[in-house]
DNA sequence: CTTGCATCATTTGTCCGATATATATTGAAC
DNA sequence: GTTCAATATATATCGGACAAATGATGCAAG
């Protein structure tokens, strides 16, 4: 399981008991079953419910509480937080949120846009820091979506192929060998299954995507940024389109193409003082 | 308190009690005190330290948990993970890495670089994005910083000029109106405080960090992103020097630069729909 | 009828004590 | 020296009880 380190350890690691109530309550909540403002059952509730200690109840209602999700309240009881409230990035969230039952489009389509205007930057930095061990992870991912791309996602959302786009994005966001993208390496996987559930890919499209993919992983083989750059935008305009969220054109790519133009001029401002030596290029 | 928002509610939300030792933790072993592989006191010994009960005591240990700072195992005890495990981009966490026991340049100088190469990219996007409720933020949270510049950083860690300081540039990562990018905004304390901390302004050098902000703040009121993707730009080069990060002029920038010029010409790609040219049968 | 206050019911927070389970250590048997 | 059972330690779970906070109820005063 070469990803696995994406999974995290969802809340049921280990057989804790109070695991039982905080993935059923994630579900519920993640489903929309229950939504914000809503009331939670109550620890005496779950507690017959499940068959198991209140203390084990509380151990569970406490996870989701730490993670912004539910708040509690002597005497009120325990209500679901509204989403601004809840911790997105954490990893346990992401991974409710790529699960079946949370058909939460909205948020999704966020996290993909996300993508799309970051990940061009990403690939960049990742062309400028990518270490052998780091080219070594994207070519193993990118090896297994050749190798299976004829079967596609048809095995459904741990097919070989699915698992092997997320490790190949997710080694990309690693080579940057920063520590915030790398942690943000945990939302890929809820943006990708997403692909998977919305988009009915033809094989030419398919085949189309791994040439993208393909191109991507050269442009960092080759430390070229500006490719990697330009091809990591083409990989996300191929995902944006099997969405249905991007059409044939966006305005985006116009401006970031203005963008571009710009900081030719601006670059020269950056004596912003005294004098220093250059960093130099980091992850030896 | 206008920056509450960002505060969270760092684990001593309500007086509950278990919190005392999620804190007294967190700060061992955000100051160092307590390394990744250590060892943490055990539940009885904290009883006894605390003088709370065990459920309290565990209470306080599962918020660690979930954060992925600790791991408990039965029979083994408890011990610090490694940073890699732990949840950088949770509010509690970043309140953590922005206390002043807490002198993690390793960390915070990571966060500082990704300020650096993505805030021009958000700033841009918040120039394009931002509402009339996001202009007023952005400028209100700049007037602050305008009135008190000369008393400056002078007050400590909760002076207004600091508060403002984090509130500008938070509200421009809400200004992007995607969930991810407003998530990320927690990150923004630890980072700046970093500065206040490290860098020992001069009038001058204060003077040149507000008129940059200023001219930030009107070129995403003049919704330019192209202006605002330079100006963020040269006001993280000016806390990058203060910081003795940065080098009068840095690699990435040429790099950014060559990146524009790139997509100039890649940006005609964005015909997704079609399979298009060279999706070539990978073959090596 | 409305207001004000005491009371009660509900729910979460905390405590205590005990047992179960997992892990590491010790020591005896071979 | 190796193997395996007994022991010690630490966390996981259980059950019961009380405290504290909150909301609802009911009664009495105006």
């Amino acid at each position: 399981m070469t990803s696995s380190s994406l999974h995290g350890r969802a809340a049921g690691g280990r057989g804790e008991v109070g695991n039982l109530v905080t993935d059923h309550l994630a579900r519920r909540i993640f489903s929309g079953d229950l939504k914000p403002g809503d009331p939670i059952p109550t620890e005496t509730d779950l507690v017959t419910q499940f068959g198991i200690s209140r203390a084990s109840v509380r151990s569970g209602l406490q996870t989701l509480a730490t993670l912004g999700i539910i708040e509690r309240q002597a005497g009120r009881g325990t209500i679901v937080l509204e989403h601004r409230e809840w911790n997105f990035l954490d990893p346990m969230v992401t991974n409710w949120m790529a699960s079946n039952e949370a058909p939460n489009p909205e948020f999704l389509r966020e996290v993909f846009e996300f993508r799309r205007t970051t990940e061009p930057l990403i690939s960049a930095l990742a062309a400028t820091r990518a270490t052998a061990r780091d080219l070594l992870a994207i070519e193993e991912a990118y090896t297994v979506m050749e190798r299976n791309w004829e079967t596609g996602r048809s095995d459904g959302e741990e097919s070989a192929f699915t698992n092997a786009d997320i490790a190949f994005h997710a080694a990309i966001y690693r080579a940057t060998h920063n520590l915030v993208w790398a942690q943000l390496a945990h939302i890929l996987r809820p943006s990708i299954l997403l692909v998977i559930r919305t988009s009915n890919d033809t094989a030419d499209e398919l085949r189309d995507s791994v040439g993208r993919h393909r191109r991507l992983m050269e442009a960092i083989r080759m430390r070229d940024p500006e490719a990697a750059f330009d091809a990591a935008l083409r990989v996300m305009n191929r995902t944006g389109y099997d969405l249905g969220l991007m059409a044939e054109r966006d305005d985006d790519d116009e401006i970031l193409a203005r963008l571009r133009a710009r900081l030719n001029r601006a670059s020269s401002d950056t004596e912003t003082g005294g004098p220093s030596k250059t960093p130099g290029t980091p992850a030896g």
